[in-house]
DNA sequence: GAGCACTGC
């Protein structure tokens, strides 16, 4: 079992504030209340943290560039900020206030929060625009939430978005990839548009290094010259308290060596010897959570005591709607919930009535490697940003605790202060395009919140070369480079479906490219891997996966589109649901774009020579005298395997093309179809025009 | 015969 340390003197405080840069304004620039009606909304609304520091916010607004607002979880921050912003003129004369988001739950959940709260109807005064969901009228919106993927598109119709007054970016210290790029655009707009504020909100631990970034040298020297009429181009900083509870943590004295046996220890002692209230556990992965829920229920079992009373419950992103709205029912009295959950319930998902939290300390992250051009998920330890994060979890209704399950001393000296920004650990591919649209042609002299390698940066150019996406002079293509920025999918894909015009096939190709973005179609319940393994061979086709993918969605459309019909062939229905969603949005921007919405009929090898046109750079070759079905990569010479889960395990054709590749113990290919290797050098003579003599190809 | 942290356009 895991011997938790108990100190003597437990920490008061749970967020301990570490960085001293943060400037704390006092309250004596609280608010009085304003002339509002709906009076118990406007009480609750006056109950909210940030309300005595309305004041405040506004005159840092006014009189600055950027305002960065610090607030920790309910402090009112998202919706209160863009309401005051409002009420003080931000969005007179037709202008709008922006709020961004990571996440489109969030985004809806906030609009129509504020929407009540303002007593209007969504869509018209307050509104929101999520992919395939514009919930805002132009004339009318003057608050309008939206993803900040969903601005980063509006920049390509409108570079210097110049019908907001205020863009109030939130969550910004996630750092995603597209936060990261939206905030280096934001400062470069800064410079072109003086009057628009700047609004970003954060966690204590990334406030400094946002301040320093929008104070980039230039603005330094800017700020000794003579600047009256404008904001200061210094980033204000407020820090606005939350309504958390304390969080006492725990920690071991020593390293743990099979964290699912101490997690299960550690809920059984909690059970055993704390008061009543829910137990969250932050977990890798399915195998892990598997692993500890069997665990625990054994222990459990065998443990007559104890036994009694635990709802233990999985969480993580691959369970289906009713499986993942389990955790949220309440827990009957005299029980005890415990929810061994990913990191979905460290920023998405957030469950009420959790006293207890206890931390693994890692989690799997995405590491991308320029040289060998492959994401890799890895376990890897967790932030100090991430353990506060968690542990924050167990102090939303009343003081909680939270047991680490590693030491104090690793805590304090050893874990990271925040996470590597996803931009440094992803392929940069589409990144770079979306750059390249909005006129941003020195990608390596891009001011970013965090510079992505120069190896990944190189990566991603010489992709995007050899699509014809860039010229020699790395400037988009035209028509091509345009319109594959045009096209919401990764530029392989984009590509894929514009050289789809000239074969006559986009009818299809946009039916593959709308299944390869979703999870998986397949509906899959545990033991049944055998029914699920027939359901597949009803519509395996001998080209591939990708041809495989037009026979389900040709069945789910004779179906009527039935849930039924999914439900017995192993679909998932929502996924179909979410390819029709998607097949929409292309046929709709493809038409713009003047492909001409076609289909080949029964000739897949025009589908075919489309997939070969985007994907060209995964070609590969079977080994003439291996017997394990091993393939190397004709470009690099990788060796990799077809996944079993593809229709074409174990028929091994002899040159295929792979979607995507997964790393596991071997490179296993995802999504495959089979080619003929003299189309390569026809749709792509530019990449494989070298190697005309290498007996791979021929 | 194996495996899918989490988002987003």
């Amino acid at each position: 079992m895991a011997q938790f340390w108990k100190p003597g003197t437990e920490k008061p405080r749970l967020l301990e504030d570490e960085d001293g840069g943060v400037v704390f304004l006092s309250s004596s620039f609280s608010s009085s209340s304003s002339g509002y009606g709906f009076a118990s909304i406007e009480k609750q609304r006056q109950r909210l943290p940030v309300y005595k520091y309305r004041t405040a916010i506004l005159y840092l607004v006014e009189s600055h560039a950027t305002t960065i607002v610090v607030g920790e979880t309910g402090s009112g921050k998202t919706t209160q900020i863009p309401q005051f912003l409002k009420e003080a003129g931000w969005a007179d004369g037709g202008r709008v206030i922006a709020c961004t988001q990571p996440r489109r739950l969030a985004v809806q959940a906030v609009a129509s929060r504020v929407a009540e709260e303002m007593g209007v109807k969504l869509g018209e005064e307050v509104g929101y625009t999520i992919r395939f969901e514009d919930v805002s009228n132009s004339d009318l919106t003057r608050i309008k939430f939206l993803t900040d993927g969903v601005l980063l598109r509006e920049m390509m119709d409108d570079p210097l978005l110049t019908k907001y007054s205020v863009i109030m970016v939130d969550e910004a210290h996630e750092r995603s990839i597209s936060t990261d790029i939206l905030l280096g655009l934001l400062k470069k707009i800064q410079k072109r548009r003086p009057e628009l504020r700047l609004v970003i909100s954060s966690a204590t631990i990334e406030a400094k290094s946002m301040s320093n970034f929008f104070l980039s040298s230039k603005r330094r020297r800017a700020l000794e010259g003579d600047e009256l009429l404008r904001p200061s181009l210094e980033p204000a900083i407020l820090s606005v308290e939350g309504r958390g509870f304390n969080v006492q943590i725990h920690y071991v004295e020593d390293p743990v060596k099979d964290y699912v046996q101490a997690i299960v220890s550690t809920v059984l002692l909690i059970h055993d010897k704390e008061p009543p209230g829910d137990i969250l556990v932050f977990l890798t992965g399915q195998d892990d959570i598997d692993a500890a829920i069997k665990l625990l229920t054994e222990e459990a079992r065998g443990n007559g005591k104890t036994s009694s009373g635990l709802i233990i419950l999985p969480l993580y992103s691959g369970l289906t709607r009713a499986e993942q709205d389990l955790v949220f029912s309440p827990t009957p009295k005299g029980k005890r919930k415990v929810v061994i959950s990913t990191n979905i319930a460290e920023t998405s998902l957030t469950l009420e009535g959790i006293v207890y939290v206890i931390d693994s300390g890692f989690s799997k992250q995405r590491f991308y490697n320029p040289i060998t051009d492959i994401e890799n998920l890895v376990v890897a330890p967790i932030s100090k940003a991430s353990a506060k994060q968690r542990a924050g979890r167990a102090g939303r209704i009343r003081p909680g605790k939270c047991y680490r399950l590693y030491s104090e001393e690793y805590y304090l000296n050893e874990m990271s202060v925040q996470g590597i920004p996803e931009i440094q650990r992803s392929n940069l591919v589409s990144c770079v395009i979306q750059l390249k649209a909005l006129g941003i042609d020195n990608i390596l002299g891009f001011d970013w919140p965090a510079s992505p390698s120069p190896e990944s940066m190189i990566r991603a150019l010489e992709v995007l070369y050899s699509l014809g996406v860039i010229d020699d002079d790395a400037k988009l293509t035209s028509p091509v480079g345009f319109q594959v920025a045009e096209i919401p999918q990764e530029p392989m894909v984009a590509k894929m479906i514009i050289s789809s015009n000239e074969l006559g096939c986009l009818d299809e190709i946009i039916t593959i490219a709308s299944v390869l973005s979703v999870q998986s179609i397949w509906f899959s319940i545990r033991g049944a891997q055998k029914e699920l393994d027939e359901a597949k061979l009803r519509f395996a086709a001998a080209e591939g996966d990708h041809v495989t993918f037009l026979n389900i969605y040709k069945g789910f459309l004779q179906s009527g589109k039935s849930s039924k019909w999914c439900h017995k062939n192993f679909i998932n229905y929502h996924a179909m649901k979410k390819v029709m969603e998607i097949r929409e949005q292309l046929k709709r921007i493809a038409l713009r774009l003047g492909i001409v919405l076609k289909s080949c009929e029964a000739d897949m090898q025009l589908v075919r020579k489309a997939i070969a046109a985007g994907f060209f750079a995964n070609a590969c070759r079977l080994e003439a005298y291996s017997h394990g079905g091993m393939y190397k990569t004709i470009r690099g010479s990788q060796e990799v395997y077809i996944h079993p889960s593809s229709v074409l395990f174990r028929v091994n054709p002899k040159c295929v093309i792979y979607h995507s590749l997964v790393s596991t113990d071997r490179q296993y290919m995802r999504n495959v179809i089979s080619i003929e290797p003299s189309w390569l050098t026809e749709v792509a003579p530019h990449f494989y025009q070298q190697q005309r003599h290498n007996p791979n190809i021929h």
